[in-house]
DNA sequence: TAAATATATGTCATCGTTGTCTATTTGCGG
DNA sequence: CCGCAAATAGACAACGATGACATATATTTA
């Protein structure tokens, strides 16, 4: 096999016996070539190493076959890199390339988008939040004529968005805290994206279920600035007299910090307080206790939403979601019964 | 401004008053154009919303303006995310786009690596341990006759790779170990990485440095397989009679596994054993105790390995590096002095 | 068997940019 | 004010693929 350079339709066309029409036939998968030329065809390409050049192709049919996922550069967790990784899986099978956008200053998000779209011009863009909700970013995407997929954004539209079942993960968690026994069960939140307000309908539905009102007192809807900020609420909840016997936060990061202010405060994970956390990150496992958490499908997440957004650039690829975009309770150690 | 679709040169360049090539020139910073014509074309492009189609200059140029990052897919830690955060901000700047590639199935490599060529063409690659040692996808990469830097391979080459201080970053953490008065410290790691290597050399240089023997019982160099089996040594090594005082670890998701296996044998960290780990993990400050580790500069590795590729890529531009490549041990409170 | 149709293949132009080469303008000394 | 080199601008082709449309071949029909 001869790797020479610089091959074109042409070569393998004279190699083949036939006109560079039907080569590129060939190549798309053209359903009118007689299978005497096709093998023709493909026998050449595969003796000459022919390898048709992807852009020239793009250029002429207007598409980079590029998508592009943005998203928060917060880098303290696997939750961009699961997606990543997911996405990318089903971009490759339908021959795109994905290209990963962290952002890290939410002040020029909108300008950021405008020079990549100026530069790379991807075919289509799967957000995640908060970039979902951010009308900056939506416009310039609007403006580009793009089709773009949202995760979990705050107005959910079954066209243009993925999302998974939140609530019944979140209410399958705070429903095992409330059957052991807890009754006074703190929840630390996000309330600026979608996913905040899931996981509160499911810790509300789960204390209705129980005929159990929530305490306002345990509820904190943040965002805050920072883990300090955070660790203070835990402290203040955790040294009160009548302190929360159980917390479930928003997500397993925060669930450390939980850990962490319970260690400092000589308070025993499960015995004297238990926690759930939220995302089922791969670390979880290895803390101490192993942390029960909520297993969110954020591969499938990506996966669904590379889908999806495949699906409306090549209009004839039918789509079927097939991902498992169930939250589920993971059952650890770090919640026990009330004692 | 008018956002109109399909501008090409020839637009602006009636606009402008100039022929298609003046356009061209101007917009790639030829400095045989006049200032006038250089105005009226920019103001041209200004007036019109013109952009440059990426692809038409692709297929001209010969160039993907790809640069293709390749790692395997741990997704157990924000590794390779913040290594592409740091290597996306130098290809921003170069105008280059990042492909991640994170890779699963380590049988298959060379073929993943070749269907990858076949398809993006990235113009260079970056590639990081275990992935740069690779036979097979370094001799992919070489058949497309295009660059690649390497991050930390077994056989450095000033010229191809990138490197950071690690010997110096263990040693010091171990040597703060010694200094604290422990003699029994067990390293976990792995050897089949340079990364690997180099830790241990730091960790028998401050052995040296003091004047103790290396305990090779005390000497773990995998890999394992799996976590469990990770735990089986540790907690092999904390229930012998001769237990180890310390644990230096490969990265921060070992130390877990110590604090892990610790809490279980009701060893407290760090009055009945320290604990420091090696790459400064986001979460890692978190934990409980918070992990003294050795800061590794993933995101400037990042940095480095891309600019070096972008300095091969586009030759007249210099590069040296900036970014600083050191690796600080950070104390937290994961060790104490021997009782 | 010829005509009509369906199928398969080919020719050529085109996508939007930049490279090559040629034509023009400019600046400057005489 | 001219001539000549240097600087600047332009005309045109080319990159390598696919789209539109024309043509050749196979198949069916009368």
């Amino acid at each position: 096999m001869k790797t020479d350079k610089n091959l074109t339709v042409h070569d393998v066309a004279r190699v083949a016996g036939v006109s560079i029409k039907t080569v590129s036939r060939v190549l798309n998968n053209d359903p009118t070539v007689r299978d005497k030329n096709k093998e023709k065809v493909l026998s050449a390409v595969a003796a000459t190493g022919y390898r048709p050049d992807l852009n020239a192709r793009r250029l002429r049919t207007k598409q980079s076959y590029l998508i592009c996922l943005l998203y928060m550069d917060y880098a303290s967790n696997s939750y961009s890199a699961r997606l990543t990784s997911g996405a990318i899986e089903v971009c490759d099978e339908a021959g795109y390339d994905l290209l990963v956008r962290p952002v890290k200053d939410r002040t020029s998000l909108a300008e950021q988008v405008k020079a990549l779209a100026e530069r790379s011009n991807p075919d289509g863009y799967i957000l995640t939040p908060p970039l979902c909700d951010d009308q900056g970013v939506l416009s310039v995407i609007e403006a580009e004529q793009k089709p773009a997929v949202k995760i979990l954004p705050m107005s959910l539209d079954a066209n243009s968005c993925v999302s998974c079942d939140i609530v019944a993960g979140v209410k399958e968690a705070v429903s095992h805290l409330l059957t052991l026994g807890h009754r006074r069960v703190a929840i630390i939140n996000f309330n600026n994206v979608h996913g905040g307000l899931l996981r509160y309908q499911g810790y509300e539905e789960a204390h209705r279920d129980f005929d159990i009102p929530v305490d306002t007192s345990l509820v904190f809807q943040g965002p805050m600035s920072s883990d300090e900020e955070y660790e203070k609420i835990i402290r203040r909840l955790l040294s009160g007299d009548d302190r929360p016997t159980a917390f479930f936060t928003f997500n397993d990061y925060l669930a450390t910090l939980v850990y962490k202010v319970a260690s400092q405060l000589k308070l025993r994970i499960p015995y004297d307080v238990s926690v759930i956390g939220f995302d089922d990150d791969p670390s979880s496992k290895n803390l101490w206790p192993p942390l029960s958490t909520v297993h969110q499908p954020v591969g499938n997440l990506g996966r669904a939403a590379a889908g999806k957004l495949i699906q409306q650039l090549v209009l004839h690829r039918p789509y079927e979601e097939k991902e498992d975009l169930t939250c589920k309770y993971v059952q650890r150690s770090s919640c026990g019964p009330l004692l």
